[in-house]
DNA sequence: CATCAGGGCCCTG
DNA sequence: CAGGGCCCTGAT
């Protein structure tokens, strides 16, 4: 089973505790749980509260958020779990990195105020008033989870991520958890794309062999990359070996935060949006282009952001509902 | 059992 | 620019 490989965990003991204010209105379990995620090994949720590993800097950590606050008085306390002492710089460096990530200094008042009273908007703004988009990882470790999301069930996504922390990263104990860090890119760097395939990930080892390289031999930097224009953002993400639109359209929205564009949707998708913004029937979807057409006209500059509102209110329905409609539109 | 299509992308013609 | 092939898995 997934579990079955051993490997001696590395104890997090030291803890250290910042406090971050979040932007009001900010929905803690909203912002940090995200429904339509496929589960993995770095991270986990209970209301209030979100555990997450992350590799900074080089230092394998642990983070642990908890809800301190409200939505008009945000307060959420981080715990950083550590081997080793962090320096105030070092955390400053963090803080602002995680704060990026998770998009907790983001204005909501001006999508709100814009697009709060289109009517099929309007009830999902209420139900989610301050949540945001958030991404946990590094563009690295983002790009990975692209690949592991293609051509597949949601399931093999599962098992190719676990086989690959269990083979390359770290098992980090803190807080009472057992969870993954991922790997430098460096570690996978001289591994022959034979070992990867034995993974049963398929052709997708040659993808992450050659966007792994192109890491370590810096054609691409996430830090860069984060001060172009979208079309310069979208032109150097095609360049990696496996990603195409599909991919590049979560990440532009996840790891770059672009709220506006939305240019690719995919026969899956496309039944879901179909769905939800016009209540078709799952076998008589909507073409792609006229949904585009009718996203542009109404939340023009906020489309991806309005359709997310969209996306995360149907799976979270899915998660407390049995037996959803969205359950034969996904491929668990 | 065998066959097939799939939460894309690359490559070829 | 359309369409076949790719790894593997689970559905039929």
């Amino acid at each position: 089973m997934l579990s079955g490989r051993k490997m001696k965990p590395i104890d997090l003991k030291l803890e250290h505790t910042i406090d971050l204010t979040p932007t009001a209105p900010f929905n803690f379990d909203a912002t940090f749980h995200k429904p339509d995620h496929f589960p993995s090994g770095d991270n986990d949720w209970q209301p209030g509260v979100r555990w997450q590993t992350v590799l900074w800097e080089g230092k394998h950590l642990g983070l642990v958020f908890k809800n301190r606050g409200s939505i008009k008085q945000p307060k959420v306390s981080l715990s950083v779990w550590s081997t080793e002492e962090l320096n105030e710089c070092f955390l400053e460096r963090l803080t602002q990195e995680i704060e990026y990530r998770c998009n907790l200094k983001f204005d909501l008042s001006d999508f709100y105020s814009k697009y709060g009273d289109k009517s099929k908007l309007a009830p999902l703004i209420k139900r989610w008033y301050g949540m945001r988009p958030a991404n946990y990882r590094s563009l690295y470790e983002y790009l990975i989870i692209t690949i592991v999301l293609q051509n597949c069930s949601v399931q093999r996504s599962v098992k190719m991520l676990q086989i690959l922390f269990e083979t390359y990263g770290k098992l980090l104990s803190f807080d009472g958890k057992f969870q993954y860090g991922f790997w430098e890119p460096n570690v996978i760097y001289d591994v022959k794309e034979q070992k990867l395939r034995d993974l049963k990930i398929g052709y997708r080892a040659k993808a992450i062999k050659k966007i792994t390289s192109s890491f370590v031999n810096k054609d691409v930097d996430e830090f860069s990359l984060r001060c172009l224009h979208t079309e310069k953002q979208r032109i150097a993400l095609l360049k990696l070996y496996g990603i195409g639109p599909a991919s590049v359209g979560y990440i532009l929205f996840d790891v770059f935060h672009n709220m506006k564009d939305l240019e690719h949707i995919s026969p899956w998708e496309q039944k879901i949006y179909s769905k939800l913004l016009f209540d078709t029937k799952p076998d008589g979807p909507l073409p792609v282009n006229n949904i585009l057409q009718y996203l542009e006209s109404n939340y023009n500059e906020y489309k991806m952001l309005s359709m997310y509102y969209f996306w995360e209110n149907i799976f979270w329905k899915r998660k407390n509902d049995q037996s959803h409609w969205l359950d034969n539109l996904i491929k668990l």
